[in-house]
DNA sequence: TGTACATCAGTGAACGCGCGTTCACTGATGTAC
DNA sequence: TGTACATCAGTGAACGCGCGTTCACTGATGTAC
């Protein structure tokens, strides 16, 4: 009993299920062109599948959602491989340098496939129920506070230095480079231009305050 | 010849015309539940007023929401009053406090509004056609490094300072704060937690690096 | 081996709903006489 | 002063569209005989 096949999956798609065909294909949809506008026919037709199909496999489209984005973001990922900073290699401020091309990277690909979403918190809430992989943000303030941690171990920052507080803000550097150009409508550049980058990190690395004074609170 | 009156307006509503208390309405609205999911229904129940009435007075619901937006950003920063820091007065890093809770509340009140648009590009577009009001993020970057200019020049910040990267992390942090929680649908705290402002400030005013080693690139 | 039938995933037209928008109608006000 | 009429902003039922979802039907495959 192995009855009437799609016609999408009877040529080359090799192995993959209905499902994780139509959950493949919803994932690329936001990665090109991210959640806000996206409707079950448009994924029905790019997966070249019925409309209807879907819901022999999911409970709806806000599953089928979650679990694209899902996809996406375990794809976009393993493009960008692991966060490219070893603690105790090269320089600090350079490895940070790389840190903040990565974390672009990844808000670029991420924010316009989360914020389209705000509309429906029922797929967010799906989608944070899911195995985490790499939590949006939350999971890179804690990879980049654990680098941080590791270099002031080894004595390569300030004793003082707070690795949490430093994560903090370079996600939020991430955040700024990304979402205002997001909300006007302009392009978000591939990469922070190198001037800026290199003040960013400067002033992390140096502080602002005249030098021999110390600032607490 | 004056014709027929909004029911709404003949009772109290002072000298406010349709218009104005149409935007009015909105803005309100905006301030209370964010965009997303606001119908021009809503807008015309809560102002009391018919559907229709609408397109006498606007193009469309887009108009509308646009100026809605920019006096829900008038009436937010008309709230929170200027920028809390005055150069040379207090310590820098009380300012930078004040400035964190300044542009969190702005935040806050801002990311809901902006970020239910993003389906509606027209809106965002209209929106930075008319006056900038602030200019969303942008703006308060602007202070903050004008602000951060001025103390530098009267000599409380090293001279090699970066006021725009400064204000850009500080303005970061506000995003970062932020958008996370609303993604996740939890609540935004009204205020950073002390603990976590104070290591913010120290990390900016005092940097990673070890104490005599200034990093360059 | 060949033929009739049962199965059930796939199909896509159709449904129902909510939205932005339209437009024939209402009725309070100013004007003419 | 009183009455008939013209004006036009306000009214809200109705329209049209796009969406998520449903369901009667299709047809390729495995099974029975």
């Amino acid at each position: 009993m192995s009855p009437r096949k799609a016609a999408a999956l009877r040529d080359g798609t090799d192995g993959l299920s209905l499902r994780e065909h139509l959950v493949a294909t919803a994932g690329r949809l936001i990665a090109e062109r991210g959640t806000t506008g996206l409707t079950v026919r448009d994924i029905a037709r790019a997966a070249r599948v019925a409309d209807g199909v879907l819901y022999n496999h999911f409970e709806g489209k806000e599953e089928l959602l979650a679990l694209a984005l899902h996809a996406h973001v375990r794809s976009v990922e393993r493009d960008l491989g692991p966060l490219p900073a070893r603690p105790g290699e090269g320089t600090v401020a350079g490895n940070l340098r790389a840190c903040l091309t990565y974390g672009l990277a990844l808000h670029r690909a991420f924010l316009p496939a989360f914020a389209g979403l705000l509309p429906q918190p029922e797929v967010l809430a799906r989608f944070d129920a899911l195995p985490n992989p790499l939590g949006e943000g939350r999971g890179l303030q804690a990879m980049l506070a654990g680098y941080l941690r590791a270099e002031r171990d080894l004595g390569r920052l300030t004793p003082s230095a707070d690795p949490e507080a430093a994560a903090t803000l370079l996600v939020g550097v991430c955040h700024e480079l990304v979402l205002p150009r997001l909300l006007r409508g302009a392009p978000v550049p591939a990469d922070v231009p190198p001037a800026t980058a290199d003040a960013l990190i400067a002033t992390l690395m140096n502080g602002l305050a005249p030098s021999g004074v110390a600032c607490t609170s």
